[in-house]
RNA sequence: GGCCCUAUCGUCUAACGGUUAGGACGCCGGCUUUUCAAGCCGUUAAUCCGGGUUCGAUUCCCGGUAGGGUCACCA
């Protein structure tokens, strides 16, 4: 209980996160959860003129649609007197001073500054091992702006040891940040937590993400009918890689398999393609029902449930089945087909005349069929195809029953429609010959 | 520019001194229910450079180069 492992993940309401910054909240929970521990969310919002509301909701929505649920949530902005407190003493013992500044635009002309020991400093990194610095560079540095408003190290610090917080699992963009956290630790008298510097997620031009230069919010990728799981399951291995070759995995496997000795030190671009994949993989894994259920919570556009074994399969997304639907792809199930004779004859490469045959045949053969499965329907034609040309007797057939250029293979096509369905539309084929 | 971090196929990565440098995505090619997808099979492709240490370096050390981060009264 004592050693019990307590991560958080705190970003500031500033703006709307992208998947670096998702990815800095799932180590920081899988790291907790391998261990037992508490995941703690912390909206830093001490920026008081830069904060949103709507920034704040945005990513409360997104932790909890990837997955990642909080055990606590604090906000920065709640824990004004705790740092208020701890100015004061840090003043008190004159290890902090207020300090006149020269006058500038947008500028305080008072601040408070940290009076540093100007020493070298190192830390453990978790994955880079230690880092040393020297704290001269930094200066003095300001802490707070006034006794009521400080300055995020100040605040980080505060809070870190407040929340209980044991293990700091965020970008390697603070990793310059944490000398003077220390120093302000030690000041304090605090014990530093474990600090854990993850490597960058780059944009594919190699340079830092950013929502400037077009990296997509998390609820972008929702929006486009992306599954939690997939991008989670994506996120996790951008810079982290499990001990064997596994790849596709649920949240309780991340869990378990999880260890901060196996992330990456080198930066990662973010690969949308292989995104797409692992999304792809991840839809092929619903059950039927469920991915049913997705698609009917993703849109409104009504989806016949027969045909979702074969979106499942063609679709990368949920946004791609629900555009192919849309689009008419599947309209042959419920609408009449028609077709010109040109289409019908196309693909065959033989007259007419043998076409016709072959559509009589067909319909005699499915006529005994009593089950109509898809296999029953292949194991009744295909061999007479493969005897006399598969391209003389399926494209026609796939023609007839779908009216369409583009469709799934005739044997599927004739399990959906039904038997009565299939012969009467094979007839239908048989007059448009005439 | 100062300080800090990093460096294996195009991309994500494996190999913690000895491997034909492995896997995945993508690309390309082939097969398939002569369509579109999917699926299956296969091909292509990498240790940044230079010095050490060692019988032996992707791996350890040093230097260079390159990339990135950071130098706010933003977090």
């Amino acid at each position: 209980m004592a050693n019990k492992v307590v991560t958080r993940f705190a970003p500031s309401p500033t703006g709307l996160l992208h998947g670096g910054n998702y990815r800095t909240a799932v180590f920081a929970y899988l790291f907790a959860k391998k261990n037992g521990g508490e995941f703690i969310v912390r909206i830093e919002d001490t920026d008081r003129e830069r904060s949103k509301k709507e920034y704040e909701e945005n990513i409360l929505e997104s932790l909890a649609w990837l997955g990642l649920p909080h055990d606590k949530l604090y906000r920065q902005s709640e824990h004004v007197k705790r740092h208020e407190e701890a100015l004061k003493t840090l003043i008190a013992k004159d290890i902090a001073y207020v300090s006149e500044e020269a006058q500038e635009e947008g500028k305080r002309s008072q601040v408070i500054r940290f009076r540093n020991p100007k020493e070298p400093l190192t830390f453990i990194d978790a994955i880079r091992g230690p880092i040393t610095t020297d704290t001269t560079d930094l200066g003095d540095f300001v802490i707070a702006r006034s006794e009521t408003e400080p300055v995020f190290h100040f605040a980080v610090v505060v809070d870190d040891s407040d929340e209980g917080i044991t293990h700091v699992i965020r970008g390697e963009d603070h990793i310059s940040n944490t000398p003077r956290q220390i120093l302000i630790q030690r000041a304090l008298g605090l014990t530093s937590p474990v600090y854990a510097h993850l490597p960058l997620v780059l944009d594919s031009d190699r340079t830092k993400l950013s929502k400037r230069r077009g990296a997509k919010a998390l609820t972008e990728y929702r929006d486009e009918g992306y599954l939690p799981e997939a991008i989670l399951n994506y996120l996790a291995l951008l810079g982290w890689h499990p001990k064997d070759n596994q790849e596709l995995f649920s949240i309780g496997e991340l869990i378990k398999e999880f260890d901060l000795s196996r992330i990456q030190k080198g930066a990662g671009i973010f690969d949308e393609t292989k995104l797409l994949w692992f999304n792809h993989e991840h839809i092929k894994r619903l059950s039927n029902d469920e991915f049913f259920g997705r698609l009917a919570a993703y849109t409104k556009t009504p989806i016949h449930s027969s045909i979702i074994p074969l979106l499942k399969e063609r679709a990368q997304t949920l946004k791609e089945a629900v555009d192919a639907v849309a689009a008419g792809e599947y309209s042959f199930l419920d609408e009449d087909v028609s077709y010109s004779k040109e289409l019908l004859l196309q693909g065959a490469k033989v007259p007419e005349e043998v076409v016709s045959q072959h559509l009589n045949k067909i319909i005699e053969s499915l006529e005994a069929l009593s089950n109509f499965t898809n296999d029953e329907i292949k194991n009744a034609i295909f061999p007479y195809a493969t005897e006399v040309g598969r391209g003389a007797v399926l494209w026609p057939m796939r023609v007839a029953l779908s009216g369409k250029e583009k469709s799934p293979d005739p044997f599927t096509l004739a399990s959906l429609l039904g038997k009565e369905k299939t012969i009467q539309r094979l007839r239908a084929a048989l007059t448009v010959l005439k």
